[in-house]
DNA sequence: TTGCAAAAGTTACATTTGTAATTGTTTCGG
DNA sequence: CCGAAACAATTACAAATGTAACTTTTGCAA
């Protein structure tokens, strides 16, 4: 026993973090991706836009944690299949107006309870008291997480 | 109130697990990626490679989660480092043998504990029963994953 | 006013990653 | 034995992702 305490991967918090993420995700995308056509970036483009419409693009990266550019993409995707529809914001026309359209609107309607339902089908092996300390936890290490990212702040993002 | 339960990306599990999992390989990959040049793949081989040597790529491949393509990516570039050797497997020419070199050693030696080190930092912000709680949450849901990414059963593993 | 820096978004390029086809080797039924 | 099927690993190609440079528009100081 001692010297330098033994890294094992199954016990490396970082390790199983992504491979539980890499799981569930495709678990998702096999359901949701496949048979509608649509990508992580642009599902979260329509979760954020089904609650608030009329985002900007910078406020939709914002809301959904990812970078302008997957924005950018993902917008430009949505566009082009009819899910969006962007007009240009009063009194800047550097910034977008966006929505979704009548037929985002219905993919959205029909794919959000399917992503509810796995997610479910997920924490309902875990009792309540095991979920509750799940979201508390997690809430806990995300800011602990997004602390350490930080102080070599070498790139900003606001 | 009512209708479909309204699914805000911040309290929806798939989407705080990828947030997560991405502030924190970013946060790790800062400090030893940058620091020595070792990719996330490259390091998930050499983990496993310390704690078991002389496994094959297909071996390395089930224990880390990876697929074969990535390890053998990984491999080539350890292989090119000087941090790995590589043997035939006797009986077999097409099976090698990978264990870390003196020089892969080292670094490992000194990368491990920095790796720890950060992962502790994370978890400390957790008292003593949400550390044990998290853990066997994990397990829990990492089963739970797995058998939902089965069902299908379009893309077998082993 | 003009003229320059910052902001919103897009485009272009480089890296990474995943999927499919390929090479070499082994196993085994006939 | 010998050829088909299975296997380990790599190579080749395509799709996704990240980083940097660029365009347009705006705000504002001189």
């Amino acid at each position: 026993m001692s010297g330098s305490p033994t890294l094992e991967l199954d016990r490396f918090l970082p390790y199983r973090l992504a491979t539980l993420s890499n799981l569930v995700s495709s678990a998702i995308a096999e359901r949701y991706s496949a048979r509608f056509g649509i990508s992580i970036p642009e599902w979260r483009v329509m979760a954020v836009l089904a609650m608030s419409p009329d985002l900007s693009a910078a406020q939709v990266a914002e809301r959904t944690a990812m970078d302008k550019v997957a924005v950018s993409r993902a917008v430009a995707s949505l566009l082009a299949k009819n899910r969006l529809e962007r007009k240009i914001a009063p009194g800047d026309r550097r910034r977008s107006m966006l929505q979704l359209s009548a037929e985002g609107a219905r993919i959205y309607g029909e794919v959000a309870p399917l992503a509810l339902s796995l997610e479910g089908s997920l924490v309902n092996v875990l009792d309540e008291r095991d979920r509750t300390a799940l979201d508390r936890i997690l809430n806990t290490l995300l800011e602990r997480a997004r602390a350490l990212g930080e102080p070599i702040s070498h790139k900003r993002k606001l």
